[in-house]
DNA sequence: ATGGTTCTCCATCATCTGATTGAACTTTGG
DNA sequence: CCAAAGTTCAATCAGATGATGGAGAACCAT
């Protein structure tokens, strides 16, 4: 059995993918209740009907947003941690957050859906799985923050939020920020990158026992 | 005239101010779509109408909510820059950070508006007056980041966007982020502000001139 | 007490939204 | 070519939601 989701992420020209794209760029900007399917279905310029046909109900397609991007971050997590292996530790921050951040801009509903997932209920919240906390203990790992993924002190694993929660707050919020920087598209995410490294490589190369109470 | 926000911030035993402060919850929670006016009449165990005779329509409940919010925060704002005026830059921060993220832990609402407002669009989104930025501002000049308040550099700028941001999210996202790190609240609530002051304090005391490209 | 004002709620309405149905059209496989 | 499966859409329904009107209750000043 091949769910609607496989089918979709193995072909990207197929009306099932154009919808969950669509779908993913609506909940992003509007969230789950602010988005209405007939938004997702104007966008693509088809009947309502024809989106319940191939998702089932709106509860449905967002579920299946949601597993999408897991799917799209987890594999790009991978990919990250691959790059980084066995370079020192001030060097695979540099890159994960140079990587991350610029991925991040080219799929900003990606952070839009995280933070609006984090930040506000969904009236029927069912158990839906949204695996973006056991990613960043993968990350943890990968950055070689911990030795296993079962010892993460807690005091690593808030600064790694941190960090994941400040890029995706820069991006989904550059249009409240960037009026405020006054920086053009380019230079602002220039200087997002470099305001987060300046910020966090420092906690994490500095004393890790940390002397603030 | 006086405003209905004003009445109800004069007398918080009236009617009109126990109808804003449900509503700063609902909204909070929910969001703006994600909310409903009968929710917060049966918070409040009144009528829709009741709520619609004090209140006017939803659009002005939650825009009454938001100037509200403003408010607040920025008397709270002006109450800390009182308190660590005069001290030196570390202590100011160290203060700053502690206080407002007490503040805000006792009224996470806040934090959770000013995040719901930033990352998700509202459908019918008009002016709406959101002082937050330039709340921002004044927080760098107080700090003594910024001789003036039309000289603040991009990049202490987006730092404390970070730092705001950062109080924002580990409050918002508490029911997120406990369960990883294993925390009981009052423990999560130390961690938290220290990792926040072992974060950003060194940011904001290191050398200005970044060296990350 | 009384008249007026303020306040509250029940009943009702219009609209929006999600969802379904059935007919028509297209594609596919033999 | 034809039947079956797959796909699309107009029409329609049910329920939720925001909003209003008017009747009555509570309150207050005289």
């Amino acid at each position: 059995m091949v769910s609607a989701l496989e089918k979709a992420r193995r072909d990207p020209e197929s009306i099932k993918a154009k919808i969950l794209a669509a779908a993913r760029r609506i909940f992003g900007v509007y969230g789950y209740h602010g988005a209405t399917i007939k938004m997702v279905a104007q966008e693509l310029g088809i009947d309502i009907s024809t989106l319940h046909y191939h998702w089932g109900d709106k509860r449905d397609l967002y579920e299946a947003v949601v597993l999408d991007i897991n799917e799209d971050l987890s594999q790009k997590l991978v990919g990250v941690e691959k790059v980084i292996h066995g370079l020192p530790l001030r060097d695979r921050l540099t890159i994960a957050i140079d990587d991350m951040t610029d991925y991040l801009f080219d799929h900003p509903e990606i952070s839009n859906l995280i933070l609006s997932r984090y930040f506000s209920k969904t009236r029927e919240d069912a158990g839906l799985d949204f695996k973006v906390p056991e990613f960043t203990v993968d990350i943890a790992r990968s950055m070689g923050l911990a030795k296993d993924r079962k010892n993460v002190s807690p005091h690593v694993m808030l600064m790694l939020l941190a960090l994941m929660n400040a890029i995706h707050c820069f991006i989904s919020g550059e249009n409240f920020f960037r009026p405020i920087v006054v920086l053009n598209k380019e230079t602002y995410k220039t200087q997002v990158k470099q305001a987060l490294k300046f910020m966090h490589i420092p906690a994490f190369t500095q004393d890790a026992n940390p002397t603030y109470t």
